[in-house]
DNA sequence: AATTTAGTTCATAAAATTATGAACTAGCGA
DNA sequence: TCGCTAGTTCATAATTTTATGAACTAAATT
């Protein structure tokens, strides 16, 4: 019983783009082929085995990979009754929502840069002035970006 | 001869902290110490060795951090006339500049989201506007992010 | 010329991450 | 009750990443 997924050559350079693209946010190899694979294979709805055979990983694998994804939200799944089955698919809605989480890690540097300055002997040196500096504009990414989205959301209607 | 730099309890606890945080950034580990020292140190200007024994690690293992940090523009060093060490300082500047490149990376997806579309088989699906939405997104805060970051030079003026 | 200083390089070791496969579980249907 | 399906779990293996230490270089000093 061959395997009724297989995927084009085109389709596996997008597997391998989109997973090296996730790992390099930081995503463990094998979740960021399945975020790949969900992408761009023919169906948006995939079983468990569909992953495992058409990536060629262990089961293991892909019950980490997926339980991984469920976690952080970005898959999801549906059953149909009558059929034990699960059907993974992708949760782009919470895209949005998770690139302004990675962005606001990023900006939250600002409440340590704060504690540094804290904790440095005031010399008032110009070093400082230009750590201040950096504070001010991330507090101001902070302060802007949730406004940036809700310009962008006004725009779409 | 014992080293006068040594950190108070704080001060570790801040490199510490600095240094997970550039890890998760996906920053080596003793890279990511060293921009914590950079950060918390009495002085705003080390000397490799100064590095190497206040953080405790190999020679190599400095040597391959300050390099990388180099690099990768987060650091910079100056020297003085008759002394032949380098004194390595924080690009603390250049931040701004990071940032903005990461944010950049994340929505570089957009291109490759453009790349996947157009390999799927039109089914016209309602995956396929979620995903047209999302690089529409993404489009857009590729497009005013350099904005915001004017609008935040201006208000500094 | 010999030594010291300020590093670099590289083979190897240690540690951390990721993947495997075999054994297991729990529900369903016959 | 037996077997099958749809996974999970865990000890172990493979891979990757990171750090070490010893040997080296090249410039400055004595």
């Amino acid at each position: 019983m061959g395997n009724t997924l297989a995927l084009t050559e085109r389709q596996k350079e997008l597997v391998e783009k989109i997973g090296i693209f996730h790992e390099q946010s930081g995503m463990q190899p094998a979740a960021a082929r399945v975020m790949g694979l969900l992408f761009v294979a023919d169906k948006r709805e995939l079983t468990f085995d569909d992953i495992t055979e058409v990536l060629g990983i262990s089961k293991s694998a892909t019950s980490n990979a997926i339980n991984l994804l469920i976690q952080t939200d970005l898959i999801d799944y549906t059953t149909f009754s009558g059929d034990r089955k699960r059907y993974f698919r992708l949760k782009i809605t919470n895209w949005r929502e998770g690139l302004a989480r990675k962005i606001n890690h990023m900006t939250s540097m600002n409440t340590l840069f704060r504690e540094v300055l804290e904790a440095r002997k005031e010399t008032g040196a110009a070093e400082d002035e230009k750590l201040e500096e950096l504070i001010d504009f991330l507090n101001y990414v902070n302060q802007e970006l949730p406004k940036m989205v809700e310009r962008w959301e006004a725009r779409r209607r």
